[in-house]
DNA sequence: ATGCATGAGAT
DNA sequence: TCTCATGCATA
């Protein structure tokens, strides 16, 4: 009922697209189920280290005093609605909380923002997010590799308060909780020499140079750097996000920070970050009152609507993956082809192949291979490839520049063939042989 | 921690 | 229409 008007085919006329021209995240007030939840889950974080993450810190077994309570999840989570679409999606299919249709339906609990005080500082009912413009914040748009804050001094936390200018027109102030320390000086990681590799880095990293030639090992090495310390202060990813913010007018969502830590973001976007961070880690280890430095309350009230989340069940995914293995690039016909046959919305197939890839990409094994890769991305679906382990010349992390080859495995099971087909079902397996 | 989604920019 | 950066919502 609330479900937006299906286009059934072509067109993706999104009825929950509004028109805006800059809009962030929306959360809460209009009846979106936003609940302003900072849980991030430190302490089975670090419980459960990443496959490839050899970080470990038994003495971390729970969270940290002030991270905890920042990060209790507000438990609220209410019954999922079972409403699903009674359009064509299959019983397996289901939208998570029937939020319906972002009409200011009042589906959540009231209770949405049972923060834990003393801790994450966001405004009850308001969402947390800064828009920004990339010109005052030259750190982003380019690092310049200037500013080594590897060995620049720590700015104390009573640094410059010229700090980055809170993004103009937006109304913003920088709160200036935490002043750290000048924006313009966003440093940058040491200069190596470029291990950028990835034979076609057209579009991974064709940015400008600002890339500070940090290798996968620095990033590596700096990730688990920030985590642990970040953990010692007793910070949530959600903090940090929202630090970067006071610090240089950007936040970040604790999925970016936690995306840092797990080297899951692209090299090029790793690189992109990690002065930010390594900024934020310098302040918050030399702050007297570190605590403050999430202490803001940047409020930005977006009355956005998004569309509700699909979720889909294991059969479906499975079978997306099957089609995936076969073509992880279907046209437009083969998408419709795929939705008409998974039931599923045209859109939500695309929107799953563009994140599979997206995916593929950043789990994409960095070594060798990288030609059966470009060719697995081809149009041309060549036979099911051997992905033992690809590498994407897009979102890749360059080869290990060093020969220990640090950056294990990236690529989750599924991604081979054959532990694929033993995950398949039988039903579906008739979809991969075509 | 991760799946699905959005939107800007590139193609 | 894709890629890429990013985040809400949820597991």
């Amino acid at each position: 009922m609330t479900e937006r008007p299906q286009s059934p085919t072509g067109t993706d006329c999104r009825p929950y697209e509004v028109n805006r021209a800059m809009y962030h995240q929306a959360q809460g007030l209009d009846g979106l189920g936003g609940d302003f939840k900072t849980n991030d889950l430190q302490g089975s974080d670090f419980a459960h280290p990443k496959h490839w993450y050899p970080f470990a810190a038994p003495e971390f077994t729970g969270q940290v005093a002030g991270a905890t309570a920042a990060t209790q999840p507000a438990n609220i989570s209410p019954p999922i609605a079972e409403t699903r679409e009674q359009i064509k999606i299959p019983a397996e299919i289901k939208t998570e909380k029937d939020v319906d249709e972002y009409t200011n339906e009042e589906n959540k609990p009231t209770s949405q923002y049972n923060l834990t005080p003393g801790t994450s500082s966001v405004p009850t009912g308001v969402n947390y997010y800064t828009p920004w413009n990339p010109s005052f914040w030259p750190g982003l748009s380019h690092i310049t590799a200037s500013a080594n804050i590897s060995q620049a001094p720590p700015t104390p936390s009573a640094s410059s308060p010229s700090l980055s200018p809170s993004p103009p027109g937006n109304g913003f102030e920088s709160p200036g909780f935490f002043n750290g320390g000048s924006a313009q000086n966003i440093p940058s990681g040491q200069a190596q020499s470029a291990a950028r590799s990835s034979g076609s880095s057209s579009g991974g990293c064709s940015d400008s140079e600002e890339e500070e030639n940090l290798t996968t090992e620095d990033l590596e090495q700096f990730a688990k750097e920030l985590k642990h310390k970040r953990i010692t202060l007793g910070f949530t990813q959600a903090d940090v996000g929202l630090a970067l913010g006071n610090l240089y007018g950007k936040m970040f969502s604790q999925t970016t920070i936690c995306r840092f830590e797990a080297l899951q973001l692209s090299f090029k976007n790793m690189c992109k970050l990690k002065p930010l961070l390594q900024r934020w880690l310098n302040e918050a280890e030399n702050s007297e009152n570190p605590q403050d430095m999430y202490k803001i309350e940047r409020v930005f009230i977006d009355t956005r609507k998004r569309k509700r989340r699909t979720s889909l069940e294991g059969t479906v995914r499975s079978a997306l993956e099957s089609y995936f293995v076969k073509c992880p690039k279907p046209n437009t016909l083969e998408i419709t082809h795929i939705s008409d046959d998974l039931g599923l919305e045209r859109d939500v197939v695309r929107v799953w192949f563009c994140n599979r890839r997206q995916k593929g990409k950043r789990l994409a094994l960095p070594f060798d291979d990288e030609c059966a890769e470009a060719q697995y991305y081809d149009q041309s679906p060549p036979p099911l490839p051997h992905m033992g382990g690809t590498a994407l010349p897009g979102q890749g992390y360059p080869g290990p520049a060093h020969p220990g080859g640090a950056p294990a495995l990236y690529m989750p099971s599924l991604h081979r063939p054959e532990v694929f087909k033993n995950a398949l079902h039988p039903g579906l397996v008739g979809h991969l042989t075509s």
